[in-house]
DNA sequence: GTGGTCTAGACCACC
DNA sequence: GTGGTCTAGACCACC
């Protein structure tokens, strides 16, 4: 009834923010990004997490991991796109699901993100949508 | 650089959970809510994290305690209305954050949106959004 | 009847304890006042029970607790002076109640104070009083 | 340096309770008190801690139990009133230290009591006392 | 039954 | 070191 969100696990969050900065543009093919131990360093994280989250984005050809000389961004321009469309379409459901809960109608939605967008009202003038 | 989100809090996503009940109207003022040993139950969680989430609605105003009665809603409409403005405010900036982290600009979040509400493709044909 | 006072909760009497040094001015805003940890050890009291305390005390603007850096004091002097207000209203209050719950009349009260402040009976020489 | 009040035992509030109503002539020689076992169910409190107070009140001079009787009030008038004169030094010298703890000055407490007994500002009106 | 206080820890994040 | 969260109880007061 209430959900108690336990949030994702680690790599995968971790999995999430490479593939978001590859879909941003930040990375692309042939980028080297941090040694497994940096990143627990960096991120304060048990190296097992790091090692999980590499060896996962590798069986998804994201990343190439090579002996000796780190690891590297192996994503083809077809493979980041597809990653694009996949996180696209979740975020974009979830939001959707976001607004339905908290009583904002399928056919309102359009109205409450102009208003979020518009310059007059970026942080503060949202109102209760009416039906228009 | 890539952020671990911990997730927040239990209390407060116990907290958010009753609000959102709120202010979906699934509870209205005078509604009793699960006592505090019952939710810690259904919940699986400590019922000391149970009760700290319970004091901070009773500190909003969103609920009232009554020794050996039982927690009950207590929000007024106009706390409702600005709990439910509060909540779209942040879902939408999240939004927002999430689209331009995608690639997706200010101006064509419109669009996608527009495409994911539309009936013919609810879920799947979402499209690499080109710059109008 | 006979009234059985439980006596406050031990963290009402741990802020009422740093409510009253800040209102005699033995603490002043900036002051670091002991760590949770440390308080919990001086008291012989659970490390959460002062912090129930702090945090309470936090929520009324008394203290500002910094992550990782201690508790400091918080109140404007606006601050300091309402709360001492407070104090002085309920000490008036809770003695008046007292005398008269010892037969002095409330005509009565200023003569008894009087006495027991009168240099040559500061302790021992309290009169019965008389109607006057 | 914060002082964690236990507050006192509960047989010496007891007593004190009973003494309260002894002095306020609520209770005079020969009167009947509850009985012990009464005494402990309208208190909600063990029957050992009446007993303990009981049996000091007895020792003082103020009640007397007689067996298979009950407990009966068995101070003098002279006892009463030296009873009264204790209580009042106590509440007296309290008030005074909490006064100075708050910092109001000495000679400053006549002022603020009878600002406190000023049947305009009964509860209200307390100001920074002015030396005047 | 209900909520309120408290303990004596644990483990975490920040410094 | 610091504060923040959480557990799994205990015991109390009120009903």
């Amino acid at each position: 009834m209430i959900e108690i969100d336990v949030s994702h696990p680690i790599y995968q969050q971790i999995m999430d923010g490479i593939t978001r900065r590859l879909v941003r543009g930040d990375l692309t093919v042939g980028d080297q990004i941090p040694s497994q131990r940096e990143m627990a360093v960096i991120l304060r994280v048990s190296p097992n997490t790091v090692q999980r989250a590499y060896r996962d984005l590798e069986a998804l050809g994201v990343v190439e991991t090579q002996r000796g000389q780190g690891t590297f961004v192996a994503a083809p321009p077809e493979l980041v796109d597809s990653l694009r469309q996949e996180m696209l379409r979740k975020a974009l459901a979830r939001f959707v699901q976001e607004m339905l809960g908290l009583g904002v109608g399928r056919s309102e939605i359009p109205k409450v993100v102009q208003d979020a967008l518009s310059p007059a009202a970026p942080n503060a003038n949202m109102q209760k949508p009416e039906v228009t």
